[in-house]
DNA sequence: TGCGTGCACCGTACGGCGTACACCGTACCC
DNA sequence: GGGTACGGTGTACGCCGTACGGTGCACGCA
């Protein structure tokens, strides 16, 4: 337990929580209490809003009691995060559905989740080690994916990427979204007072293809353009798979 | 000039930047001085290393009087982001070669800009207006699409998906390589630390997938996951065309 | 020529942050 | 019942962004 290996501590408190102690007083607060404390005031509030001072005392502790419970603030943000991820309900249920409804469900699991908990695309974010729920997590999109024909290394380049377009797409939103708030306004608004440069701009002779688009360009929720490129990775993949599946034909005649 | 509209200064910063003053004394720097110092610096050590304190020390002036050019950290960040992005050589000189290998450049492109200024992924980011080099950007990629059988919006549509997935997978790359460096140790290192925890709760029976990996599961470059995801994207798109182009065959007849 | 004025420069200070350290008090073991 | 290991926390340090106000330069005008 008194390993070298510097990530012992993160991995034990990852998997494993605190030991619970024989000697001495008893702990006022739980590992949990703290990292759920934290997951609620940042989701509330931001990740700015969430310092030491203010998580003691919405705990009703002294600031450094939480230092007896987690060695840094980074690491109480890498407890947070595994705590989040997770299968949900959503995708359990879609497991056995085919793949195509699997994924899609997995990559809109994902953007909600990100959405939910924008504090997870702040910061420095350092990813952490991985924690049981991201494993679980990993198990799961493993199970929806066994029947492609595909490799595991395939496979999981997949994982990369199709968290890497629902991590992308909300933050992309969540900018815009925040841009907004932190100025006061709503989107609209915000949209409102750039028009005016922007028009002039776009006339000036030195943008002609701004110039001509179309009226509805920028007319686009978020939910279309992202469904719009979920489609094209599923079309991408559909095409990968038909296409493996052609190459492996003949050989089916010898069976 | 003085209108109650309050974006009005960070456009005017953006597009025109600091009018030149004709009474007192002169200005010891200018704007692109400071933006491209505070791009410099974050470049180097992280957006973290970027104080007002340490920008100014790099520039041998005071601390406030970075202050008289700019009027907030975020605004110097807003300035900051849009100095880094705008069309490449590669994308320009790809503009007529096909809407494939441009929308490849560009892409390549995106995730180049995220991976050399890894700061752009970080912090809050509340997203700025749009500055000029923005606007260049989006006026070279509509060029680049001109020819694709998309409604403009479709083609908008398309950048954000592009942009989302740069920005994904550069932001996940830069997540493991930082988790490394935080912690002092090579990316191999990092794995290495972690396959012992992650291998006994593997098999312990609760994640039978993950148990049953390849051996190279984990192998990809992160090179490789994003040029297979990329080929997807672009897959589904020749997918969409060729069937749009399909449907409007029929007319072609009446040529 | 000289002076008034508006601006550049910047030292100081305030309220926040993460957290090192040391001290106090509790509750179990022997 | 005493020793000891451990939980709780007050104080302090060195950072941060930036509000405020003082100082002196350089041009427009008399």
């Amino acid at each position: 337990m008194r390993e070298q290996n510097p990530l012992t501590t993160s991995l034990q408190l990852l998997w494993n929580g605190l030991p619970d102690p024989e000697k001495g007083p008893k702990p006022k607060l739980t590992l949990n209490q703290i990292v759920s404390a934290g997951v609620s005031l940042a989701d509330a509030e931001g990740l700015d809003a969430l310092s030491m001072r203010r998580l003691a005392r919405a705990l009703n502790v002294g600031t450094m009691s939480l230092y007896r419970y987690v060695p840094s603030k980074t690491e109480l943000l890498n407890l947070m995060l595994d705590s989040v991820v997770g299968p949900s309900q959503q995708r359990l249920s879609s497991v056995d559905g085919g793949w195509r409804s699997f994924l899609t469900a997995t990559v809109h699991a994902g953007r909600r989740l990100y959405l939910d908990h924008p504090w997870t695309l702040q910061a420095n974010w350092s990813r952490p080690v991985l924690g049981p729920n991201s494993v679980a997590d990993l198990e799961l999109f493993m199970t929806g994916v066994r029947e492609l024909p595909l490799s595991d290394q395939r496979k999981m380049d997949l994982a990369t990427v199709l968290d890497s377009y629902a991590q992308g797409t909300a933050r992309q939103e969540m900018m815009w979204i925040n841009a907004a708030a932190d100025s006061g306004m709503t989107d609209d608004e915000f949209w409102s007072y750039q028009l005016p440069t922007l028009e002039k701009e776009m006339t000036s002779g030195r943008f002609p293809m701004m110039a001509a688009l179309d009226e509805e360009t920028f007319n686009s929720t978020w939910d279309e353009s992202f469904e719009f490129g979920l489609q094209l990775l599923l079309d991408g993949l559909e095409n990968d798979i038909r296409r493996s599946e052609r190459d492996s034909a003949p050989k089916k005649s010898k069976n």
